[in-house]
DNA sequence: GTGAAAGCGCTAACAA
DNA sequence: TTGTTAGCGCTTTCAC
């Protein structure tokens, strides 16, 4: 007699063997039909999917890979799903992922070391075929060294990870010239002849911070350009303000060099809603050439990382086979000039109406 | 004996097995204190955990379901990963997954409704404990009839699904008003005083460019707006060549009004590109108001739609216990009055500069 | 070409 | 408080 479940209005899906029994065969006719094997006559084969399809049969993904199959799950981190550096990236792997049959699990850390290792963790219990680690790391090694173990584990039980912007997991790993860029910048807003530059930068618990904000003054520093550096939280959200007020407590200010793109294009809209024109009385300029960037009136001189491409190439490491050692590809910046920045005005440097102080 | 794999370094993942007997427990003792279940002294509860710590054990969460326990996995379903409308739902859907412990996975189907079932199905296969799809539906209701019966046996099993701006589909729906919307948009230029509007629109295959698009041209036909409808791929790709060519084929064009904020910003980037100013020459409107619109100079005037906090509650909703019969909510737009729109020149419209002919 | 049966790693009765 | 054991739904030998 039949299943103690047929006829069964409640919660359990449909099972192979369910297909099996109503198409007549075996269960191991059924999976193999279903999964276009050999070894099955095509008549039987095309059976059995019409019935499966009839039925409304979908297989259950955690048998199949508890069986011995492996998953198409791949894990992107990302520091901030909200940051537009992180959706473009989000968009390469997810773009590469689709061509190769994989569906993308995205989390986020929100810059917090021991959620990144919770969501590390999850997605080695998930046995993603692949995990991708996107954003900067951090300075303080202690902090690198779980990820680091957690991924080495990961891998030696057959996993595959690149990482985006971190030296020191261990893995595959873009990286994206930080440094190289900030001397590009500087240098660019030397050449430019300002004297007198604002610097937003982030938390220096951070290495693309480090790195930005080494070369930036190692530049400035060579060159004479005299600059004040405001630590923000490396967003948008305190960008704005932070940016306003370096301009009223340094008014010789010619140009503000923001970190990223994001904190460069709130100090854009804070400067104009201050009634202070880029470029004509204040340059500015960040970093990542984010999509706005160059949308924006004044457009932003900024050091392009090709994102969407960095998320694909990221990924496609991370499905091939791995090195004898970890790979390590460094990315290059490219200078845009574009409409924010200009020569200071002839006349001196801005004075900040008083008007806008609060 | 110890077991065959004992020493192994092969690619072979640790079992809780191994872990419980290290501990010196038994399987079910080693479970019950790796998930924080009463009935184990805490003595042994703390010793299997740094055990299985000291180990690098992680769960097998395939495992782990196929036993009984539920996922951890909500799914999203895109249109465009990369279009702001959809970033910035992702975000709202992520955080709020994040808040009750689950993990997103993220599709996006192009807008093909074959990618689109079959993202669906891989969803459903997974046993996601939640699927959202967001975004628009298709006119043909055939086309979405089969994502409606996946829909159906997804929840049947079990499953619980919600909709962001999808009226067929059987499950939990959140859907912005987008007629209202453009009721209100047009109605703000026609305020203005324009009278002759071209309008940038998309395949009228889907239901939000339905809806938009109906609640304009009523308004238009009503007020006796001379109006032109120029159908494009509803993405900012190609929105600016076709906005200034609508311009000089209709150079008595006094406004563009654009069905989504990504085209409205393409035509804004477009027309300063090609000389003609907004909103001295001509106004340009959208819908949505993503994140860039207000940052935009001049700023963008949009029917904002709440995107973060649709993609919350969406998520809210399909964590909820479904309902005797789906919810619908209907979500209002509201207008945001911004730069980018004015009276018309009183010296009359436009005429396009031939110059910028090709 | 097809089928029977032994796991995959875990949870959840049920026993002790 | 702890242990034993029967599945969960599938893939995959190994027989036939």
């Amino acid at each position: 007699m039949g299943e103690v479940r047929e006829m069964s209005n409640s919660t359990t899906s449909l099972r192979l063997a369910d297909v099996a029994e109503a198409a007549g065969v075996s269960l191991a006719t059924a999976s193999r039909s279903l999964r276009g094997l050999t070894g099955v006559s095509d008549e039987v084969a095309a059976r059995v999917r019409k019935v499966a399809e009839d039925m409304g049969y979908v297989v259950n993904t955690h048998a199949q890979s508890l069986a011995g199959g492996a998953t198409s799950i791949a894990g992107l981190i990302v520091h901030q799903i909200d940051d537009p550096y992180f959706t473009e990236i989000a968009a390469g792997v997810v773009h590469a992922a689709e061509e190769r049959g994989l569906i993308v699990q995205v989390a986020h850390s929100g810059r917090d070391p021991q959620r990144e290792l919770r969501q590390l963790r999850s997605l080695a219990a998930q046995r993603a075929r692949a995990i991708i680690v996107a954003g900067s790391g951090y300075v303080d090694a202690h902090l690198e060294a779980e990820a680091r173990r957690l991924l080495a584990t990961y891998e030696r039980n057959g996993g595959r990870a690149a990482v985006i912007g971190r030296h020191q997991l261990g893995v595959d790993a873009l990286l994206p010239d930080n440094r190289g860029a900030a001397l590009a910048v500087a240098r660019h807003l030397v050449e430019l002849g300002h004297t007198d530059v604002t610097i937003l930068s982030g938390p220096e618990t951070l290495t693309t911070v480090q790195d930005r904000l080494g070369g930036a003054v190692q530049v400035f520093a060579e060159e004479g350009v005299r600059h004040h550096v405001v630590a923000t939280d490396f967003t948008a959200a305190g960008a704005g303000p932070a940016a306003v007020q370096a301009l009223q407590a340094w008014p010789e200010t010619t140009a503000v060099l923001a970190l990223n793109d994001s904190m460069a294009i709130a100090t854009l809209v804070a400067l104009r809603r201050s009634g202070i024109s880029v470029p004509g009385d204040v340059s500015v300029a960040g970093f990542d050439d984010v999509a706005v960037a160059e949308l924006l009136f004044p457009s932003l001189t900024t050091a392009r990382l090709p994102l969407a491409e960095m998320g694909r190439e990221a990924l496609d490491l991370a499905t091939r086979p791995a090195a004898s050692r970890p790979r390590r590809k460094t990315v290059a910046a490219q200078l845009m000039r574009r409409e924010s920045t200009a020569p200071p005005r002839s006349d001196g440097p801005l004075r900040v109406r008083t008007a806008s102080a609060s």
